[in-house]
DNA sequence: CGACCGATCGTCT
DNA sequence: GACGATCGGTCGA
């Protein structure tokens, strides 16, 4: 399990690029699956127009983003998908990393049934909806530790250089004007779970 | 393959 | 009352 001082790192960028390859692991209703993250996106406080804590803004829903890192925030969505992402930084520092695709390692007939999928291809967990509904996340676990055993984070053996990682602008945050070209989105090179369109993981 | 669109609801103004 | 850090289906080239 990764320990706190993975999470307040003060550097964001780097610990958006240090998750991928980590393993996210839920454990709910004592069902187990773990999946390899393999795409980020970095929201980097008070100063990014794309953060929900832009410009120190504290409502009840981004609050749990100015505790210290390594806690969870989830969010619904458009109504309809919960976002998983990791508080960073410490405290009143409301940084935080957005899982956007993970690949599944443990537990797939699960996420399976949970997704609704009928076969098992690379969709079951690309993009940040699917990822919380393939593992079982909602909002119920908002502000969970990931230093317990509900939902963490763990590493292996697998090693991943810095050239298979790709940065480009993040997706669907248009509203950020210029903060929108900033190239806190990170993925692995050639993963079939990374999200978006083909046009998009070409940028850099 | 790309563009478009509807679904759906908590949060904030 | 408006708006999303989305997704999956459909339509047309």
């Amino acid at each position: 399990m990764l320990t706190q001082a993975f999470y307040t790192n003060k550097n964001t960028i780097d610990v958006a690029k240090n998750l991928l390859g980590k393993i996210l692991v839920t454990k709910m209703e004592g069902l187990v699956t773990k999946a390899r993250i393999v795409e980020t996106e970095a929201y980097c406080g008070i100063t990014d127009k794309a953060c929900h804590a832009y410009n120190n803004k504290r409502t009840k829903r981004t609050e749990i983003m100015f505790a210290n890192g390594g806690v969870c925030y989830i969010y619904l969505c458009y109504g309809m998908h919960y976002l998983f992402n990791v508080v960073t930084n410490t405290i009143n520092n409301p940084h935080a990393v957005l899982v956007r695709a993970v690949e599944p390692l443990e537990g797939l007939e699960i996420m399976q049934k949970r997704t609704g999928k009928k076969e098992n291809d690379f969709t079951i967990t690309k993009g940040p909806g699917n990822v919380t509904k393939a593992l079982g996340i909602t909002n119920n676990q908002n502000g969970y530790s990931l230093l317990q055993n509900t939902i963490y984070i763990e590493e292996d053996d697998f090693i991943l250089s810095s050239k298979q990682i790709i940065n480009t602008p993040r997706i669907g945050v248009h509203y950020a004007k210029e903060d929108a070209l900033l190239l806190y989105r990170f993925f692995i090179k050639n993963n079939l779970f990374v999200s978006g369109k083909k046009i998009d993981n070409f940028a850099n």
